[in-house]
DNA sequence: CCTTGATCTGAAGTTAACTTGAGAAGTTAC
DNA sequence: GTAACTTCTCAAGTTAACTTCAGATCAAGG
């Protein structure tokens, strides 16, 4: 008997998720299921809409983190409204368009490199040891999708 | 005395890479050291420019494996020539390209979705599972790549 | 009731791109 | 010649985003 709720399985074939990463992802605060009498998660339909939203942010390139940190907005079982979701896209929008730029520019300047060949440290354009040092702290360092 | 080359650090101090790095990058084929009597690794003026290069490409967002790659169609000593440079850029070119194009087409699905707020996974633009293979990033996504 | 099949937990593995640390040995400046 | 660097090797740690595994328990259909 399915008590109420749908089963970590249902959420899963419902969003295309594996299990694992529904499980994964509570642990950062991205959905947080009841649990039966046997222990069993249990999720609601909004959950359904935050995962969803997780998987599209993820597809903007905006780590867990940052995605956690906006869900944390809203109260766990309560589901995200056409006005949040809104609110939340315009951010998102203005980051994308961040990262074109920075593309752009990465292109326009390799366009005036080619052909040089010069390859030097002190006078090509392409590298600059400032954007470099922004890249901080050990770890993968996510080179062109910086900030 | 320097016997002849220069040493590792020499090189760090030149590239602004860390000991470490250059050591790591040596693993990875972009560059071959000699070694000298004591067996202290010595670089070439060919070595710079190498580390250069992969210095500026990664920072067009190129994995190492893939610039290694690249090098590894050139004489491990012989400098790389204006020639080379311009050959290997033009395939940056298209790359960056293809990213800056991708980028867009999700701004302008995010625009068509702004204030939907639908967030149907059967319906929303900003979901497409076939495009997640896309996906770039850290981490194992070998789930997601599957061929 | 019993057998599949789904879930549970916690630990460890994976990739990328390096860094950090330990202990030993080479190199250099005075 | 010796103190002070620099470098050497190899193993293990780091972050992100998950997966895989093992051993145990829960749930559901016949």
């Amino acid at each position: 008997m399915r008590d109420n709720g749908l089963t970590i399985g249902d959420l899963a074939a419902r969003t295309g998720l594996a299990v694992s990463a529904i499980r994964f992802y509570e642990t950062h605060g991205i959905v947080q299921p009841v649990r039966n009498a046997g222990g069993h998660r249990r999720y609601g339909r909004a959950d359904i809409r935050r995962l969803s939203f997780a998987m599209i942010a993820q597809r903007l390139g905006f780590p867990l983190a940052e995605i956690a940190g906006h869900l944390a907005r809203f109260p766990a079982h309560k589901a995200l409204t056409a006005q949040d979701w809104a609110e939340i896209s315009r951010g998102f929008r203005g980051q994308i368009e961040a990262r074109i730029a920075e593309l752009e520019r990465l292109r326009d300047k390799l366009d005036g490199c080619i052909g040089c060949g010069c390859l030097s440290l002190e006078r090509c354009a392409l590298y600059n040891p400032d954007d470099r040092a922004a890249a901080r702290g050990p770890g993968p360092r996510h080179v062109i999708d910086a900030d």
